[in-house]
DNA sequence: TAGAAAAAACTACAAATGTAGTAGAAGGCA
DNA sequence: TGCCTTCTACTACATTTGTAGTTTTTTCTA
């Protein structure tokens, strides 16, 4: 399967992608211990979404030892995320301001980080 | 089916619950033809899933007229962005970071938002 | 080299979701 | 009052997703 330009993972793809972006590569049981305890699934619950992220083209078998494959992404956590973000924008309207509302009315970002954010735009524009 | 202290509605559903948002309440019918030609799907497929955001306690009908039922949102709009945005951040590690980030990144956000969000924010803390 | 251990490969399956068809009841108009 | 229209109420069904069991193959190790 080819990778997509884009790819959005379900939520448990996520999970493991996330973990093999943290190891970087590793085989299905590296991957499913790399896990958090509280949510790790069967052995085999790891290697049936390891695969379909295979068939998905989001992740490669890149070599075996012994008798196992060893996995890595095919797919980088920016972008993902992006699409993810991005997607996630369109289901909610297409407009952020509901978003960035949301987070500046829970107070889940501070006057700091928006100072920073705003310095950030800045540098950004600047260049 | 009793109402749910937070409701995070599928894709579909949120759509049709953002067409209740708008005009209020109204029949399978005028929910129907509210929504975008682009993506209108069929009177039935509405009325699925209208059935189903009532069974899951998001909506009820309020009265009828004539042969149809009039059915109205009983979650509000706030709150159902506020469980999906906090569901979404939690999916994507739970820290809002690469969420600002990429908002900021990808130029979504302008410097004037910024600054409203920052002076948003000052009121929020004064009282 | 034979059996144990580990992994691979394959199969299964229920719930959720998107999508819509069909049968039958209710209302309105000629 | 008897159709025609419009709804309602039900049923159907493929796909995706989460979850994991079973069978087969590979590799070590005694």
């Amino acid at each position: 399967m080819k990778s997509p330009p884009t790819f959005k993972p379900t939520r448990l793809e996520l999970e493991l992608l996330s973990a093999l972006w943290k190891i970087g590569s590793g085989s299905i049981r590296e991957i499913q211990e790399s896990l958090p305890e509280d949510r790790r699934p069967e052995y085999t619950t790891v290697q049936t979404i390891i695969y379909r992220l295979e068939e998905k083209g989001a992740v490669r078998r890149a070599k075996k030892i012994g008798n196992a494959h060893i996995f890595e992404p095919l797919v980088n956590r920016q972008s993902t995320f992006a699409t993810l973000i991005d997607d996630f924008i369109g289901t909610l309207g297409g407009s952020h301001e509901p978003l960035v509302a949301h987070l500046v009315e829970s107070g889940k970002i501070s006057s700091a980080e928006l100072k920073q954010m705003e310095k950030l735009l800045k540098e950004r524009r600047a260049k």
